[in-house]
DNA sequence: TGGTCAGGTGAACGGCGTTCAGGTTAGGTT
DNA sequence: AACCTAACCTGAACGCCGTTCACCTGACCA
């Protein structure tokens, strides 16, 4: 049998989901697909960049429609809700889409969308990007604590949810009202 | 030559910072003080024991005295400010300390001592631990990034660190600001 | 003097990412 | 239909890794 590129990152996601970043090796996944671990190193250069496609992939199953005519503050909200339900939809996915950030590997898809909407929001540049990059810190930080707790304690999970999950709006919301307090004067707040 | 945990972990600070945490294994650390990697396990019960004790360490070195009657704000912004200069005094050591947090292994002071200040500040429990966690994440994630291009362009760093430094009290400024936000009315502001 | 035990040895186990020379097969060209 | 080419894969190896285990050693104390 014969793969390409999307086969084995399809087949990565289902081994990650499964067994957990640590069981996705190059070894276990060339099993898992009935082939040698060195056939993998046909369509990727190393496990970095595999993992860097999983994350994308993990990030583009999440994706869901924009409402437009949103304010910059409710177009954070629902950049960063996207994205912390996206890794956690795959187990370990806050660890690897957070890896993959940290090596400057992905898409970027998050923080281009999180600066467009503070520029949009009337930010300059230089905040704007700050504000962004903590808002991320902030997501990958938060999910990444959360989903490990989660995964520990599989017994109860529906009781610890909830929480988490309004935990998470509480901390985002801590930051975004900070984020707020720096909008230059006169900028979005009414168009006149 | 017999050693005891300190001297192991002394030795484990040099080694990281000399060659980077990829290259702190236990057969390179073994090597380091003439000895075999086995040795190792009669000190720590495992490379996370080990890892979490050198953590730990590099808190304790970057400790600096605490001036007292700050108000709440400040004293994160010391405590903060304090866990960033820590962390960059070794190479690597946002990434060894982040992990070993993650783990829940660390002492946790930091955590501990901003739950303080925010309970100082007359914060409900449940939101002082969710700013302080906030708070955590993003210096664990700012200060992991920024020591991530300060060690990759180590050529004209001089240049970098500088506008680096500007950005981690800006983006600090911005959660700082959104928690004070969330302050219950008439705490801290003025004592009557 | 003799026992104890913390500290260390040396070898092994099973696993990892990665490389490489060479085999195989599908698909397009002549 | 015959051929070629390029993509895909094999099988074995390399040099690492963390960790375990049976055994040795030497300082200290009763």
């Amino acid at each position: 049998m014969r793969y390409q590129r999307s086969d084995i990152v399809e087949r990565a996601l289902v081994v990650l989901d499964t067994y957990g970043l640590a069981d996705l090796t190059m070894r276990r996944l060339g099993a898992e697909l009935g082939v040698q671990p060195s056939a993998l190193y046909h369509h990727f250069a190393n496990k970095q960049t595999l993992l860097a496609a999983v994350a994308d992939e993990i990030l583009a199953r999440g994706r869901r429609p924009r409402r437009e005519g949103l304010t910059w503050d409710d177009r954070v909200l629902a950049v960063c809700g996207e994205l912390r339900d996206a890794m956690l939809a795959y187990r370990d996915g806050a660890e690897v889409v957070a890896t993959v950030h940290a090596f400057g590997l992905g898409a970027g898809g998050p923080a281009q969308e999180l600066d467009e909407a503070l520029a949009d929001g009337g930010f300059p540049p230089e905040l704007g990007r700050t504000a962004a990059r903590t808002l991320l810190h902030f997501v990958f930080g938060h999910v990444s604590e959360e989903q490990t707790h989660l995964q520990a304690g599989s017994a109860g999970a529906i009781d610890g949810a909830p929480r988490e999950g309004s935990d998470f709006e509480l901390g985002l919301g801590l930051v975004v009202d900070g984020i707020r307090l720096h909008q230059p004067a006169g900028s979005g707040v009414s168009s006149d």
